[in-house]
DNA sequence: AATGAATGAGGATTCATTCAT
DNA sequence: AATGAATGAATCCTCATTCAT
């Protein structure tokens, strides 16, 4: 597995210290990353914050760069394990898509400098395709499809629809939209924005009378026609 | 404003020359950009493309950074132009909608590392904040902006959109959906996508009866409406 | 001595256990020592070769260099082994410089890589002087010395001969000339080159009647003198 | 061409001072190297030398390996003219031959560690090979077949001769025979070395007649013979 | 207008070695 | 007897930037 070195420590005591260092250094690198970039980070500024020295980092990590690949992987597999749980629970082809896309909301809202370094410093670099933050990003991407897929399939959603493109839709507009908070400006109001996004993707934006209108406009039209028959039948009666 | 020095020549021809070395060192610099990304591009490199040697470099760019600034503008400045032409001479909302959308697939198509600079190097940096570069790009989402609220005033479009988001969910659907083609992979169908784009935005993904097969059940119901007024004012004739 | 660490270990067993140990790091550290020379050959990997920590071989040796010290050491002692053996059953001193010099030869194909280790990290070395395997060099070397100094008493070679610069001649001639085959190219006729390597020293290379030619020139003009001399007695016989 | 920068300087005094600095370079980068090794040396102490910091250094020079090779073919130039000149003015196979020996002895007394640096760090590495210093020091040693083959050709060396073992014998011989003196020990009596090497490689070790004690003993034989054929005559006059 | 020399700071990575357990 | 954690020093190379000519 790319990432930590290898270790078969045999007594429990020592893989035990061996993994809170780990932790130690992960959880220090996520800080300097976070602040300054990848490129901007030193392993020195890493080990120093443990007050270690760099060769030591390097007893644990390959290299700088696996150090950043394992931060964002520990941070994935924490908002997955979430996701899995919390969309388990909710019913409703809606409701889910809206959980997902909440979720995603409060990802970055949790941890925008993590989201940065991951679109800034991964995404666009040959090695993450292939990686296993790859894999951990499509699992957690096709949970969405399969939402939209269901909803399909219990005939709530056209069957037509172009479920690669609506996934980058709604993930990418949520990036988008969230840009500014993820760099540190502004505030983040993910109940509203989920609302927003779940709207205007299950609605669409054409100004159209809805369902409910035209149905009740129907019963209008059934209404006069009921009028209408009665009194032609009161007509009838008379004449006979 | 950040970016090329300020020079006051005395002579045109020394301003013209001044200008084709600008030229010049732009053009050399969007290439080693582009391939070597920010970091990894010297601005060694850059100079010795054109012959010369770094400090020319430094006697019409204030920094490196002032250089991929302005390969960036420039690169904008030419989109910008197209947009408007072509924006011009389309009538219809939805075909003025589409046009956008298809113009930025059209420009990723073009120039898919420019657009990962844009993305990558620019658009995370606290600079990119107040830069020109930001208005320019400020000015091109408002396009979309503007043909959505055109859309809302001309009854075509729901009065209660969320125009903000809508522009990132398309903006950021589009680079999303054309992420793996940035990177080197894959193709781009420009028109197909721009398609589907549109298609969702403005219908939606709800299954639901189209307005027109509404519209043609309440011509029905008119319809019988009609026959029964004409039976009944028939029968009141008999009568009379 | 410079090398294995002191032990005095009370039972047999340990002793042995400790000396298995010692085999398998020196078995380690060739292969680790010839693969990647002196300077590019880390302790780890040694190490990582037995399934053991850096710390282990430091327990049985005090440092790296000791280590290749000891490794070319083992190499030596095996070979010396062979020399006196083979040497002590072969007559005549031409035979017995072959020998020598067939062996060397042997041990550079057997080993060549060891064989650059001695020459690159060892022998330019400032604590190659005095130590152990100089002191084994110069034995080994000292057996060509010997038999040629047999040679110069059984009058078989001059009494001039410059005994250490022949010496050195011999080795250094061999090894220059094996040396692409050390450093990985070609092959190595261990046959020929003993033969031609000795041929030149015992003739020189000088075109001159050989020895046999100029003692069958004098046997014919000795044979001239007696054919003259009898015809002389004759002559006398008959005078008297 | 490996090693020095390419530059291309406009103006003649630019050229002159940049070769001079070129010249400084080499020269702190030749002691340090001496002195250190190549694995010993620090680029930081080759610049500080010359009162520069490392980056110039890499101006001049695309890395410290590069600097080393550089510093061996400057001084691999200076002998090969030399070599030239002085063998063009010798007559004589045998004294061509002892000027070429003399002056491998006379370059290891100049700059023994020099010396050690071409043996011990280049000619041992794989990038050795297909160098130019691989190119210089194979013209180098071709003299010395060149001048042997004149022997042959006339007539004063057996025809038979294993040129390439001979080259070896004599320069690898040298260099065996001046490893003390390379690594510091010790002196070099550069004179008295060259005659004993060239005695030993013309007339062997082999204990036989001399050519010229052989000539004598013919020249007896055939005085004796002289004389018998004169008392031969005068025995027949009188007889007559 | 261009040169080209020089800077100076930085930064990842490696490794022999030690020591408490 | 072995571990494994930690050290700490060292080093090559890169590069944006400046400035005198």
């Amino acid at each position: 597995m790319a990432g930590a070195l290898s270790a078969a420590p045999a007594r429990p005591a020592v893989r035990a210290a061996r993994e809170r260092r780990v932790e130690e250094i992960l959880e220090a690198a996520r800080e300097v990353f976070c602040r300054k970039g990848y490129e901007g980070a030193a392993v020195a500024e890493i080990a120093a914050r443990l007050g270690v020295v760099e060769g030591t980092v390097y007893k644990y990590f390959d290299s700088k760069r696996a150090l950043l690949l394992q931060v964002l992987e520990r941070w994935y597999e924490q908002m997955f394990g979430d996701y899995s749980q919390h969309l388990a629970g909710v019913r409703g082809t809606r409701q889910r898509l809206r959980l997902l896309v909440w979720h995603h909301l409060r990802s970055i809202r949790q941890a925008p400098l993590l989201c940065r370094l991951m679109f800034r410093e991964v995404r666009s670099e040959p090695d993450y395709r292939g990686s296993g933050l790859h894999a951990m990003n499509r699992r957690h991407t096709q949970l969405l499809v399969d939402v939209l897929r269901e909803g399909v399939a219990a005939g709530e959603f056209r069957a037509d629809l172009p479920l690669p493109l609506l996934r980058d839709m709604i993930y990418g507009g949520i990036e988008h939209h969230a840009w500014n908070f993820i760099c540190g400006r502004g505030d983040l109001d993910i109940d509203a924005i989920a609302d927003q996004v779940v709207a205007v993707v299950c609605q669409g934006i054409a100004a159209r009378p809805k369902a409910a209108d035209l149905e009740a406009q129907a019963r209008r039209l059934a209404a006069i026609a009921d009028r209408m028959e009665r009194r032609l039948t009161a007509a009838s009666g008379k004449n006979a």
